[in-house]
DNA sequence: TAGAGCATGTAATATGTTACATGATTCC
DNA sequence: GGAATCATGTAACATATTACATGCTCTA
């Protein structure tokens, strides 16, 4: 469970209340995995039901009050174990954006190449978006590198196939 | 919806009952998302259910009556859309498999190094198995082509990582 | 002073997986 | 003739997303 793991590795860096990890992570585009609100809400409490976080409640001023989630020790193990296994494993990468390819036959063939040429267009706003992050940092976090490294090659990828 | 969209493609093609798609689709590693069993049943009675798809029951011997299940003409229309659709855009695209790679500090080198070995066996294994699939058909499978690609340059990135 | 939007979260729903059920058939 | 396994599917559970709720604070 990579969400977990994600979530695990964060909070040992820093005790976070939801909705300031939300914010952390919503930012980063950079994320290999999605991770939306809700289900980092569930991820949490199922982590504190297993033991792996424990929570002090916070409140500022009149706002809501906020849980602020701490690893405790189980979660520390659970960690590692989750690293370990993360490294490890090979879990199928899916690709869902390419299904429709073996389909194109069914559509005149000036308009696969206009509907391909619109998802070129996206390809490239994400890869220039992971190309402004400064190289310093990408050489740091082999997230980002690698997610660089694939549009580039998803983009390269793609020109060739609207070329046939 | 990619998984639609591949089961409509399918059943266009010839008309079967939900068994008969599972094997056909449990087989072929090279597809480029999952569909586990009891997914394609609910896909389907969902798609039945919208009118895409409807069916007659057939009984083989004693066997359990099953469903065959044919396109409609609102299921044909939908395959379009879902065939436009999925050509223009991009999906975020998700690699479960690299998020460990941001905390191998948490370990100790020489056992991250053993760890990614072990990863490399797995990735080095489904690339073999989509290079057995002689190259006339991948290059009418577009999908397919697509993995081989990826299964080799994920490899090569992985052997840099490693060498680090 | 009303409406926009932040801060915080829950509920309802959709999607996907694992485990179980059940009668034939085949295999030893 | 009992054990595996094929053929067909359902039910229970796990995971993830979208929509909604609610009380502040700021701005026009």
């Amino acid at each position: 469970m990579e969400k977990k793991l994600i979530l695990l590795g964060l909070l040992q860096s820093r005790e976070m209340h939801c909705y300031r990890i939300i914010e952390f992570l919503d930012g980063s585009e950079a994320l290999p995995v999605t991770l939306k609100k809700a289900n980092v809400y569930r991820l949490l409490a199922d982590m504190e039901k297993d033991g792996w976080l424990t929570h002090f409640s916070e409140q500022e001023g009149n706002r809501p009050q906020r849980k602020v989630y701490t690893v405790t020790e189980a979660g520390r193990k659970a960690y590692k174990d989750l690293l370990r296994q993360s490294l490890s494993s090979y879990p199928r990468p899916e690709f869902p954006g390419i299904c429709g390819l073996d389909f194109t036959s069914s559509l005149p063939q000036e308009e696969v190449v206009s509907l391909l040429e619109k998802k070129l267009g996206l390809m490239e706003a994400k890869y220039r978006e992971l190309d402004t992050i400064p190289s310093e940092i990408r050489n740091s976090h082999l997230c980002i590198e690698y997610m660089h490294r694939f549009y580039k090659h998803e983009i390269e990828w793609l020109k060739e196939v609207i070329s046939t």
